[in-house]
DNA sequence: AGCCAGGAAGTCC
DNA sequence: GGACTTCATGGC
């Protein structure tokens, strides 16, 4: 077992921050958390974090997944005190963190997160991992390889309810399967956030908001702020006149992660 | 019954 | 370039 504080890792916050749907819940701050083929169970209690596993595993595996030796709290600094909306929505969010996901999975996942609900994307996931995945220990799956998904239909994808965004799963399995996606995400890494996003939104199915969603979560390109309905309500509620995305440039994607933990 | 959900694509003009 | 429509599905 690990143990560590910290001030901004908030189990229950990144739980429910929208950008991960495979974390099992098991009890009041304490989650099943599957990454890079394994599971981990967390525990908090304040700021006090343990992960059940041996120290060598956690600096492979989960200091990476975490984010750790990303300072956060130098974001939340940046934060003005004349700023009433995000001042309220980092006090509530300050243990959100972005997670160091795999880059297929994110961009599956918010390939179905498209006009959904978080509730409904979390289960159809499941579902994909459970018809698609490998069994891991303590009954969940893996998430599915592109060469797992690509192996079954969009008529598969709809029996799970993924609706119309069945077929934009399929066709995206067949196009990143036989090693295209490792290609991908080699390709994506050696170019601007601009041209990442170019070639994302050439995928059927993935559009402005999906792409930044996947340089964010799935890339780790903090600059990307995914702007869905709740950060246009926010934002048309709290900044009629422009949001101040020059103060927080390199990493205004935390930011809107705050913005949308707030909204929920 | 109608509206909303971490939207995208097609079709108008 | 925008505005509008359609695309499944479940929850409220």
């Amino acid at each position: 077992m690990v143990t560590f504080e910290s001030q901004h890792l908030n189990l229950n916050q990144i739980a429910s921050s929208g950008q991960c749907f495979t974390w099992r819940r098991l009890g009041e701050g304490r989650y099943l958390i599957p990454a890079q083929g394994r599971t981990v169970e967390a525990v908090q209690a304040g700021d006090r974090i343990s992960l059940l596993c041996a120290p060598k595993e956690f600096e492979s595996v989960w200091r990476d997944y975490f984010d750790l030796d990303t300072d956060y709290g130098a974001f939340l600094s940046a934060i003005p005190a004349s700023d009433p909306c995000l001042t309220a929505a980092a006090r509530l969010g300050q243990g959100i963190r972005i997670l160091r996901q795999d880059f297929w999975e994110v961009m599956v996942s918010f390939l179905i997160s498209q006009n959904n609900n978080i509730a409904r994307i979390t289960r159809s996931v499941a579902e994909l991992c459970r018809i698609c995945g490998a069994p891991l220990e303590n009954g969940l799956f893996s998430f599915p390889t592109p060469d797992a998904l690509a192996a079954r239909s969009a008529e598969d994808f709809r029996a799970i309810g993924l609706g119309y965004r069945a077929e934009y799963l399929a066709n995206l399995s067949a196009t990143l399967s036989g090693g295209g996606e490792a290609e991908l995400r080699a390709a994506l890494e050696q170019t601007s956030d601009e041209e990442a996003r170019c070639a994302l939104m050439s995928l059927r199915g993935i559009g402005r908001k999906v792409a930044d969603c996947i340089l964010l979560f799935g890339l780790h390109r903090l600059d990307a702020f995914p702007t869905d309905t709740h950060i246009k309500r926010v934002l048309c509620t709290y900044y009629p006149d422009g949001f101040p995305f020059a103060r927080y440039r390199g990493f205004a994607g935390v930011i809107q992660q705050y913005l949308f933990y707030f909204d929920l």
